[in-house]
DNA sequence: CTTTTTATTCCTATGTACGGAACGATTCAT
DNA sequence: ATGAATCGTTCCGTACATAGGAATAAAAAG
């Protein structure tokens, strides 16, 4: 079959790469589900876990036996996480240097406003979330991976949409679905650019209820060592209790937190 | 030509099948290699690493990009661990075989201490809690396995800082907040250091009632192959049932259960 | 012992991974 | 500013691993 054109964009214009029929991947998948079986399970747990067949089921698990990355219950019925996926995985949450640095800034951050913040770039048109941090102590690590959020409704996303270079912006924009979420959205693509206008002239953007009702945003930019803005590092908080004005006063806090964040970006 | 003939052993010897050249398992070398690294890797230095042909290595790693499991950041150069292989790596380690494996040998030491044990590891800064088993006492404070709580004020996090590389120690130390939970909860970061010097000279750390009024701890920490600090186990308990001098003397037994379950982690 | 369930092996068309080479983008040196 | 060097990205023909239906073997169930 005629592979799809490329339109060639300047940038990659994140076209479905549809690689769900890699065997890298299913494999790992593989791994995920018997992980988040939580202990041994039988291969025909896993089939249904997978929904991948049997033989292959058996080929792959066989494979990550041998890599020592699974292990045989004694029983030799049913399989559990290896020795050296074990370390891997202690290696994984140890040995990150970079986002444990970025962490601490956002923490500090959080303590002195006192409300969740979060640290963003955009990713292929879409609002994704590098790390948050919840303003509750006892946070827990629930994070949803890969989070992606339209950028139209999102402080972040409008900023990062804001400081890209002009034609950049305009390609983006005009690919951009300008979903309704709140009677707030901003689904009009002329008031949507005056706003982003607006953000680069002011340095800041927020999110006066555009995405949930009751919950606003004031973000900051994150540039690199060239000046480019890469990220954003925003706070948000329920309007009940941070009401919007009073969440702009923390702009120098977040941008504080930013330079920071910054030195971080090789 | 003619495969090999795998010589069927009853006990699966599984020695040398032969499956080096299985893209999943390069890749997944690929994901060790680059947390090995402990921190943004470029091309350069994972074709280093792992020895594979650059484009090789750039199909996997856009692969692994797209699945989520590896991030980029913001720079586009290099390359890091991903939320979705972050999250992963918590559920390996929290949910898996190894971990009943751990289990058992903190069931042995509360028997043998009489009071709470558990098992954590310093993740982005905070204390993270691996494992814990309860003692049968009335009065106990529930946290549960996966919530993190700040390091300056309990006795794992203390001392998982203590160990840490001087360079790393300082940069999460300068920007740590030190919030205060009880009144002797150290918040002075020059009080903090000498202490955590003092962790490193004695080989074990206190929390002397700095989290939760009544509540002391004691930690020893848990070295990997290279001698390397990767966890804590710790007792804590009601003052009023086991005194501060009276948990000190546990600390042969938490070493000795801290070297059974390092065994765990390959 | 027979039946049913579950694990393992066989086999080849299909399609993915491979990697040298060319190209493009950045950074460095002058 | 210009050229040189480095590093990242794409191309593409070939080779070889993977997929998964079907057959077979091994355990549980009856």
């Amino acid at each position: 079959m005629p592979r799809a054109k490329v339109v060639a964009l300047t940038r990659p214009s994140a076209r479905e790469t549809s690689n769900e029929n890699s065997s890298t991947l299913k494999a790992f998948a593989v791994l995920e589900a018997l992980v988040r079986a939580g202990g041994p399970v039988s291969l025909a747990e896993l089939m249904l876990a997978t929904g991948l067949p049997k033989p292959s089921l058996h080929r792959t698990l066989a494979l990550f036996e041998d890599a020592g990355l699974v292990a045989r219950e004694p029983s030799g019925r049913t399989y559990a996480v290896g020795q050296r996926l074990s370390r891997f995985a202690l290696d994984v949450l140890t040995n990150d240097r970079v986002a444990t640095e970025r962490r601490v800034i956002l923490r500090r951050l959080v303590s002195e406003v006192g409300e969740t913040c979060n640290l963003s770039m955009l990713r292929k048109g879409e609002l994704v979330y590098l790390d948050r941090v919840e303003a509750e102590w006892l946070l827990r690590l629930h994070l949803p991976a890969g989070t992606a959020l339209p950028p139209h409704c999102s402080a972040s996303g409008k900023l990062l949409l804001a400081f890209k270079p002009a034609a950049e912006r305009a390609q983006l924009l005009e690919a951009l679905p300008l979903a309704r979420f709140t009677d707030r959205t901003i689904t009009s693509r002329q008031l949507l650019e005056s706003e982003l206008d607006r953000i680069v002239a002011a340095g800041y953007a927020v999110d006066n209820e555009e995405y949930v009702a009751g919950v606003a945003c004031v973000a900051v930019p994150v540039r690199d060592a060239s000046g480019e803005v890469v990220a954003a590092v925003a706070v948000h908080a329920a309007t009940a209790r941070l009401p919007l004005p009073r969440a702009i006063e923390f702009v120098p806090q977040l941008n504080d937190a930013a330079a920071r964040i910054a030195a971080t970006f090789g």
